[in-house]
RNA sequence: GGCGCCAUGGCCAAGUGGUAAGGCAGAGCUCUGCAAAAGCUUUAUCCCCAGUUCAAAUCUGGGUGGCGCCUCCA
C-alpha cells in the first residue's frame, strides 16, 4: 500500500512499526458547534483509511481526542474558551455542551456510515498526563515560563518546520485583524502548553498545576492522548490539512522533545471541502449539517459517494447541484446492484479475484476511491454471473460502507391497502383500454406523494 | 509579504511520458397506451505561451485564473 505523507511530501510504501499492527490517531472535533459536512469530509475519508488497513489484515489500533477544552478564540491573554463561549449562549453548563455535541458528531458519523473508534478520549479527561508531560518539558529546556503561562521554546529545536516548508523569518504574526499577539513568547512560533492568565469565570474549566490554577493549550492534548494510549511509536496520524500548521507542527515538537526520539511516521491529511456559494455563516449560526442534507431530502450516503467520487487531497466543491448528481448516481448505482439475483450460481473465483485485484490496486495508489467506485461499476458490467457481482460489491463495501448490498427499506404507506385497491382500479381500467381512468388515478395518488412504477412483474409505489 | 495546492467535455472526476476511465445530466433508439423504470447507442485533445522528447494532459520555464495556510476552523 503506497499513501502520500505530508512528512516526507512523497507517495511512499506504508510500512507499520509493528508488522501486522497500525497505530492510528485522528484528531476529532471539538465539541462546542454542530460538525459541518466539510469537517465530516476527513473522518469519511480517515474511516475509509481505517476501514482499508483492516480490509488488507492490519489489525488497527485508533484512538480519537475529543477537545472538549482549550480552544481559544485568540492565543494571547485576551484569549477566552470556545466552550465557555457557547456553554453561555446556550445557558447550559461546559460539559453539557461538551456531551451534547459529542453525541450528535458520532450520530452524524453513524449516519454517514463512519465508524467509531475504538477508543474515544475526551481531552479533559487526562490532566495529569499533560501537567507530566509539561514537567519534564520545563526540566529539560524545553519549556519555560514567563507572565503566568508555560511555553514551549522552539528555538531549543533543530528543526521546528518539519510538516512545511515556512522559514521562520517569513512567518506574520498577527496577520489576522482578531488576534493580538502574545508579548510573553520568546519566539514568535513559541506556544502556549499552559495557560493561568485566564479570564474565565466558569469554574468547570480549571485545574490546579504546579505553575498554578489553570488549563492547557490545545496541543498538548492530542500529544498526551496519543503517548498514554499508542505508546511513542505512532504509524499514523491523520487530520485536516488546516491543521498540519501549527497543531501537528507543534504536535510533533512536543511529543519528540519529550520522549527524545521520532514519534509518528505517516502524516494523513484530507483537503477542504469548499463550500463555496453555498457557504453558511457560522456566525449566523447556519451550520451546513447532515441534519440540513436530511431535510432537504437528501439521503446522507450520497454525501458519502460524493466524497468518495474525489481523491482526499485534492479540494472538493460542494453545491446542492453537485450532491444531487451524487444522489443520482448513489440511488441508481444501489439499486442496480440489489436487482443483482445473488443466488444465481457459484462465486467464480478467477473473476472474483481479478476484480479484488483492481479495487486494491486503485486502493493501494493512494487511496484511489475514484478509480474504487469505478471498478464496482466494471464489475456491474463484468462478463460472469450475479453470484460473483454481488460477492464482489459485497467485499468492496466492506470499506465503501455505501450499503451496497444492504436492502433498502421499503418504506410502507399506512394507507396501504387503499393504495393497492388503486392500483388494481387502474390495472383494470389499463385492460380495458381506459387510460383516462388509468392516468387519473396515477395523478392523483402523485398528488398525494404516491408514485406508481410499472414493472413487468406488475405494479409497485414508492413515497415521495 | 512567505509557504503550498489546483486548472481535463454542460456538471463531478480519474489518468502524471505513448496517444483522453467512470459517473451525472443531455440526445437518439428499444420496450411501453402514454409516462416512468430498465437496456443499448452517443458527446473532449486536457487554461495560455515557450521548451525538452520519436512521443506531453502528463516533464521544464514563464504567464493567467482559482484556492488554502501563516496561532478559531477538518
Amino acid at each position: 500500500m503506497r499513501m502520500y505523507n505530508t512528512l516526507t511530501r512523497k507517495v511512499e510504501e506504508f510500512v507499520p512499526c509493528c508488522e501486522g499492527e497500525v497505530k492510528l490517531y485522528t484528531c476529532g472535533p471539538t465539541v462546542y458547534h454542530y460538525a459541518h459536512i466539510g469537517n465530516l469530509r476527513s473522518y469519511l475519508h480517515e474511516d475509509v483509511l481505517e476501514k482499508y488497513l483492516k480490509y488488507i489484515g492490519y489489525k488497527v489500533d485508533r484512538v480519537m481526542n475529543i477537545t472538549d477544552v482549550g480552544h481559544l478564540t485568540s492565543d494571547g491573554d485576551e484569549g477566552s474558551d470556545k466552550m465557555v463561549n457557547s456553554a453561555k449562549k446556550e445557558h447550559k453548563s461546559v460539559m453539557d455542551i461538551a456531551k451534547f455535541y459529542t453525541d450528535k458528531f458520532f450520530e452524524d458519523c453513524a449516519t454517514l456510515n463512519i465508524r467509531k473508534p475504538d477508543t474515544v478520549v475526551p481531552a479533559t479527561s487526562l490532566i495529569d498526563d499533560y501537567i507530566k508531560i509539561i514537567s519534564k518539558l520545563l526540566d529539560t529546556g524545553y519549556a519555560y515560563v514567563n507572565g503566568g503561562n508555560v511555553y514551549f521554546d522552539t528555538s531549543k529545536l533543530k528543526e521546528y518546520y518539519v510538516l512545511t516548508n515556512h522559514k521562520e523569518d517569513d512567518l506574520l504574526v498577527g496577520v489576522r485583524d482578531d488576534v493580538t499577539e502574545d508579548e510573553n513568547k520568546r519566539n514568535k512560533t513559541d506556544f502556549v502548553l499552559w495557560f493561568t492568565k485566564s479570564k474565565f469565570e466558569d469554574q468547570e474549566l480549571k485545574w490546579d498545576s504546579p505553575w498554578g490554577v489553570g488549563y492547557p493549550g490545545w496541543h498538548i492534548e492530542c500529544s498526551g492522548i496519543s503517548l498514554k494510549y499508542l505508546g511513542e511509536y505512532l504509524d499514523i496520524h491523520c487530520g485536516g490539512v488546516d491543521n498540519i500548521f501549527p497543531h501537528h507542527t507543534n504536535e510533533i515538537a512536543q511529543s519528540e522533545s519529550y520522549i527524545g526520539h521520532k514519534w509518528c511516521n505517516y502524516w494523513f491529511h484530507v483537503e477542504h471541502l469548499n463550500l463555496g456559494s453555498e457557504k453558511m455563516s457560522k456566525s449566523k449560526g447556519e451550520v451546513l449539517t447532515v441534519d440540513t442534507l436530511k431535510a432537504k431530502g437528501y439521503e446522507p450516503l450520497s454525501y458519502r459517494y460524493l466524497a468518495l467520487s474525489s481523491h482526499y487531497q485534492n479540494k472538493l466543491e460542494f453545491t446542492f447541484e453537485n450532491l444531487s448528481g451524487a444522489q443520482n448516481a448513489y440511488l441508481k448505482l444501489r439499486a442496480k446492484v440489489l436487482r443483482l439475483n445473488r443466488e444465481d450460481g457459484e462465486v467464480n473465483q478467477e473473476m472474483f479475484d481479478k476484480y479484488k485485484k483492481q479495487f486494491m490496486d486503485a486502493m493501494d495508489d493512494n487511496f484511489n476511491t475514484s478509480m474504487a467506485l469505478t471498478t464496482v461499476y466494471d464489475v456491474l458490467k463484468a462478463d460472469t454471473n450475479d453470484a460473483t457481482k454481488f460477492h464482489l460489491i459485497e467485499d468492496f463495501d466492506r470499506v465503501l460502507s455505501l450499503d451496497l448490498t444492504k436492502e433498502m427499506e421499503k418504506k410502507t404507506a399506512e394507507n396501504e391497502d387503499e393504495i393497492l385497491k388503486l392500483i388494481a382500479e387502474r390495472a383494470e381500467a389499463k385492460k380495458n383500454k381506459d387510460f383516462a381512468t388509468a392516468d387519473q388515478i396515477r395523478n392523483d395518488l402523485l398528488e398525494k406523494g404516491i408514485r406508481l412504477i410499472d414493472t413487468k412483474e406488475g405494479t409497485t409505489y414508492e413515497i415521495i
